[in-house]
DNA sequence: TGATTGCATATTTTT
DNA sequence: TATGCAATCA
């Protein structure tokens, strides 16, 4: 069948050929790090088309809009305007393009809008208040992150309140009830919505039946960070023709916080028994000294595919591992690093430093930028998240969708025009009494009680919303291009007007941000077309970017990220920072095995990022927020790595004196003496370490953080759970498994 | 109504 | 440290 020369599959290895190449079916790709994944994709794509698929019969769905676009991009190519037709989107983006033309049946308008974190967390804020409960006991967010987790397993409010058992989730039940409520009479949708919504479509005997039929072909990328709801989507697109190609690496799934179930995609051989499977364990990116030590940190973990990454580039450098006094000592030498190694690489866009939180990035910016090193930090704050592009951006969406009422809030006080707190209640009482829409009760606003007073600014507002509307619809004309309404409402509604009055430096940049939008507004415009519509489309492309997709490259500059935006990149040269206890592992992840399991792939998902060196890095102490500094004891991610493969520097300076990051004298805690001295070898016993996993009470352990403390009930196991008197911490339980207890 | 001030509080990761 | 929120005043 395959001619002599084949340019789709010539320049492949053997395993990725035979993925290519699979026939239609069930097939999953394991592909290691590094292992050539989206080349595979991306034939095969371009495989299937060949042999014969309409490309309107294709699905590529991916987790980020980068990752989509570099697809497209990589199969034009191939086929030229034959591959014209594809759906190649993420998940939410996909699901957005499904309810643009299908939503009315579940009782919102094709112009709904997509609402971003903050929006979540005004509604559920709002929800709170309106069901008296105290934001003190339930965070918005956590109750965001709840309403979240249950969308993602589809479970209504209904199946959410039936599911409650104790008190504080019957709240936040009730919570979600209010929340969904109040988005459906906004008609706007969160993210989870899109998923939700978009498996009711699919999985609906007949709306669904013309798409299942639709898609012959369905591949999806990073298929072990498909939650539940993603994976039962996947599930309802494949039910007719089941040609599934699902891609991934089991021991890169980090966004288990997100509802990831890496369970998808191990049990993906038991939900399609006929699969294919194939492994790439080639690596094409980085050394077998990278290699070796990431796989020793990964070959610490159970429920995976054993596997073993190889590659023919030879060992290269020995992994570094850094021992820095504090923060600051640990930037200043990632920069100097970066100033060493700097005649070796092309630009500084070569380097990458990573770490596991936002928080850090401060310490290393400082460094690099004392050092005159141009760096960039990825999710820094999004372009759509400033405030003025916030603002516009309410103006907008309420002219796409007049029922906004999170957007109307926002845009009625930006600028202030005399509308305030007391009308804006009186406003949302009367329409939850009478359940008259936000754009009807607008028209007279006058007659509502408590509204009175800002009849005036009300009606203006309401005039000028509607002025819009009839410019971007081309009522009497051409419906306008996006960015003539995007200059339309900065001019009209006085958001330009303000910042030019203001003056100030801030004010300027703000301005230009503001410029920026219709900058972008414009060379969006082809794509998203003109009027209400375009509009529309507009609007959900901005909701729907995120920090991952705004990595720059080759712009150089070192780019600082999070171990979780690094994913699907790779650098040269990396640094993988605060490798402490506490903190990579998070101390929120240590609670169960499953979590530091997690962990333990996002170090390992950081460290297969390089391709010729990398370096890691942890603090003897690290300051908290607002001054203090705590001891930082050496991750055990560093005790999994073979002592003789790494290359181990220390600073010699004591903790606390770099600079800003000075100790406060007397604050400093007196850490143990294998914390002091570094670890080139195992200063700590690891979880199997003899004679700790079987104690009775009386015994004498000792704990890294608590110090020495008396067991008062006994266990054995690695799950058993001991109670032990600390002199220095009180009574605690512990998990042998976990807390790494010595026999004192 | 809107701006200012002072205090409390938080920090994991994000489509 | 930096941000956000609530109380307070103009």
């Amino acid at each position: 069948m395959r001619s002599a020369a084949d340019p789709l599959i010539d320049d492949l290895n053997e395993e990725q050929r035979e993925a290519v190449s699979a026939p239609a079916g069930p097939l999953l790709v394991l592909a290691g790090a590094g292992s050539g994944k989206t080349r595979v994709l991306t034939r095969r794509l371009a495989y299937l088309i060949r042999e014969g698929a309409d490309p309107m019969g294709l699905m590529a769905i991916t987790f980020t809009n980068k990752a989509a676009r570099e697809m497209t991009e990589r199969v034009e190519p191939l086929l030229g305007a034959r591959s014209h037709g594809m759906w190649v989107h993420t998940f939410h983006s996909a699901c957005a393009r499904l309810l643009r033309r299908e939503i009315t049946r579940f009782g919102y308008t094709t112009r709904f809008t997509i609402l971003d974190a903050d929006d979540q967390r005004a509604a559920a804020r709002e929800s709170l208040r309106e069901l008296q409960l105290d934001e003190k006991r339930f965070a918005p967010a956590a109750v965001v992150g709840r309403i979240s987790r249950a969308k993602q397993d589809l479970r209504t409010p209904e199946q959410e309140r039936a599911a409650a058992k104790d008190p504080w989730s019957q709240k936040c039940a009730a919570v979600y009830e209010r929340y969904q409520s109040k988005l459906e009479r906004a008609n706007s949708l969160d993210f989870d919505d899109l998923i939700v919504l978009g498996v009711r479509l699919l999985e609906d005997p007949e709306a669904g039946a013309p798409y299942r039929e639709q898609f012959r072909h369905v591949l999806v990328d990073e298929y072990q960070d498909t939650n539940h709801a993603q994976y039962r989507l996947v599930r309802a697109l494949v039910a007719a023709h089941r040609s599934i190609t699902a891609v991934g690496d089991e021991d890169q799934s980090i966004y288990r916080f997100r509802g990831a179930d890496v369970g998808n995609i191990l049990r993906f051989e038991e939900d399609f028994p006929d699969a294919r499977v194939v492994r790439l364990e080639r690596n094409y990116r980085s050394t077998q000294a990278i290699l070796d030590a990431s796989g020793s940190v990964i070959g610490h973990n159970d429920r995976r595919y054993p596997k073993r990454l190889w590659t023919d580039r030879g060992r290269g450098s020995a992994v570094v591992l850094y021992q820095a006094a504090d923060a600051g000592d640990e930037a200043v030498w990632v920069a100097r690093q970066i100033r060493a190694l700097r005649p070796e690489v092309e630009g500084f866009g070569d380097f990458a430093v990573l770490y596991r939180t936002r928080a850090q990035s401060r310490a290393l910016e400082e460094a690099l930028l004392g050092a005159g090193i141009p760096y960039v930090v990825v999710g820094d704050l999004r372009f759509y998240d400033r405030k003025e592009v916030k603002d516009a951006l309410a103006y907008l969406r309420l002219v796409s969708n007049p029922m906004d009422w999170a957007c109307f809030r926002r845009a009625v006080a930006a600028p202030r025009r005399g509308v305030g707190e007391a009308t804006l209640a009186a406003l949302a009482e009367h329409m939850a009494q009478t359940g008259e829409s936000l754009p009807s009760a607008l028209e007279h606003a006058g007659d509502i009680p408590g509204a009175g007073r800002a009849a005036a600014p009300l009606a203006a507002f309401a005039k000028l919303l509607e002025e819009l509307r009839a410019l971007a619809a081309g009522e009497g004309g051409q419906p306008a291009e996006v960015a003539e309404v995007v200059l339309a409402v900065l001019d009209r509604s006085g958001l330009y007007a303000e910042l030019r009055a203001e003056g100030t430096e801030e004010a300027r940049t703000r301005y230009e941000n503001l410029g920026e939008l219709v900058n972008v507004a414009r060379q969006n415009g082809p794509q998203v077309g003109s009027g209400l519509e375009g509009l529309a489309q507009f609007l959900e492309q901005a909701a729907l970017i995120a920090d991952a997709d705004q990595v720059p490259s080759g712009e150089g500059a070192v780019v600082c990220l999070t171990l979780h935006a690094a994913k699907g990149l790779e650098f040269p040269c990396v640094f993988l920072t605060g490798l402490e206890e506490g903190l990579f592992p998070h101390s929120r992840s240590l609670e169960d095995a499953e979590g530091i399991a997690e962990e333990r792939r996002l170090c390992y998902v950081g460290m297969t990022r390089a391709k010729r060196r990398l370096f890691l890095s942890h603090a003897r102490q690290r300051a908290q927020y607002g001054g203090g500094a705590i001891p930082g004891y050496p991750s055990r991610f560093l005790d999994e790595i073979d002592p003789a493969a790494l290359e181990v520097q220390s600073s010699r300076r004591e903790a606390g004196t770099s600079g800003m990051w000075t100790a406060r004298a007397g604050r400093t805690p007196s850490a143990p003496a294998q914390a002091r001295s570094g670890v080139p070898t195992r200063p700590l016993p690891g979880p199997d370490a003899a004679g700790a996993l079987d104690l009775r009470a009386g015994d004498r352990v000792s704990h890294h953080r608590w110090g020495e403390g008396v067991v008062v009930e006994g266990a054995s196991g690695a799950n058993g759970e001991v109670t032990v008197d600390f002199p220095a911490a009180g009574r605690r339980v512990l998990v042998l498994g976990l807390a790494r207890l010595q026999r004192v």
